[in-house]
DNA sequence: CCTACCGATCGGTAGG
DNA sequence: CCTACCGATCGGTAGG
């Protein structure tokens, strides 16, 4: 029985990283649950044996991956570092989380306009709450004189807007090396904050 | 007659403006002919005597912008301006038009993947030619010892991402002027380039 | 996990 | 610009 269950656990996982691949390459309305069958290998039908509907595969991809950086941002609390230090080590996970789960990534930040109440209000307010802990820290470094004066709202927002713009290199023919994009977006945008 | 073509032509924009407004608050998937229909007032067959399709209503949305973005490019380059002059004078721009024409600007840069070949072919080509001068405008400001050695890849992204962020801006409760949103962006930006 | 199927809705056309 | 309608496809269910 144990094995069952993981056989369908992992059938599921399979279902929901091949979801994500759809979901970003074809957008959330535009693929349907025949197309995705058909890249699992079984009939559309079938698919309900894992999952509830289409809505459900969305917030479970969303919620996961937004979980973990909200988790991450909460550890860093801890650490005694500087606010031009937490920013950098944000940025640092955030780059490498784009890198590594792009897909999943991607669709948290283009298709959360496709989650239904309550679940899209839950986003944008845990998004929002995010985006202001994130504020606060630059306006620390701010006061600390570690940063110049910029408004920490225009900071934020293109700091985590850069890194969604990852999206394209990951597109391209990848003529430059994650590291390589990691270094000078961090150098870049945090150049633009120091003192 | 020329009243009646004036007529036909206006009823067409705003067609293409309701469009446009339709695409980006829930994507081109999810917007049906009917719902544009009854938020123009007519009926979803009379929707065709103004306009071919569905497709070709997102072709005229995204061309028109990219183009408008593409020509003010190619005037620039006469004007004599320093590469950092340059870079600074199209940031402000884009940010612009993001705040003035956020509707279009929205759907170019996140529903061009619903383009169907060869206007997929011909946008993206456009935008790889449009990034390419840009790249060289600062590998200009770097030569010059104007600018930092930054990647100019990873400087275009950086700079493009960010004014795209300013969706954000537009779908918040609006703190912040469009003028504070555009001289902190810039400020930003340009530091993290400035030698 | 499949066959068989449902009601709803889609983009679009014919004809006036 | 409308009524009436088309074939295709959608997400999802019943029953095995």
């Amino acid at each position: 029985m144990s094995t069952i269950k993981r056989k369908k656990a992992s059938r599921k996982s399979l279902i929901l990283q091949k979801a994500a691949a759809m979901f970003r390459e074809k957008g959330y309305a535009a693929t349907s649950m025949r197309d995705l069958a058909d890249t699992v290998g079984i009939e559309a039908a079938s698919l309900y044996n894992h999952i509830k509907s289409k809505a459900e595969m969305l917030q479970e991809i969303i919620f996961r991956i937004a979980n973990d950086a909200y988790v991450q941002l909460d550890d860093l609390e801890d650490e005694g570092l500087s606010p031009l230090q937490k920013i950098e080590s944000i940025m640092r996970f955030h780059i490498k989380m784009n890198v590594e789960r792009f897909e999943e990534y991607h669709v948290m930040v283009t298709e959360w306009i496709h989650l239904e109440d309550p679940y899209l209000a839950n986003f944008t307010s845990q998004r929002r709450n995010y985006v202001q802990k994130l504020e606060a820290i630059i306006q620390q470094g701010i006061d600390n004189k570690e940063m110049q004066p910029v408004l920490p709202y225009v900071a934020v927002l293109n700091i985590l807007s850069s890194i969604r713009g990852i999206e394209f290199w990951h597109r391209s023919r990848k003529t430059y090396s994650a590291e390589q994009i990691e270094e000078n977006m961090v150098s870049h945008l945090l150049n633009g904050l120091k003192k």
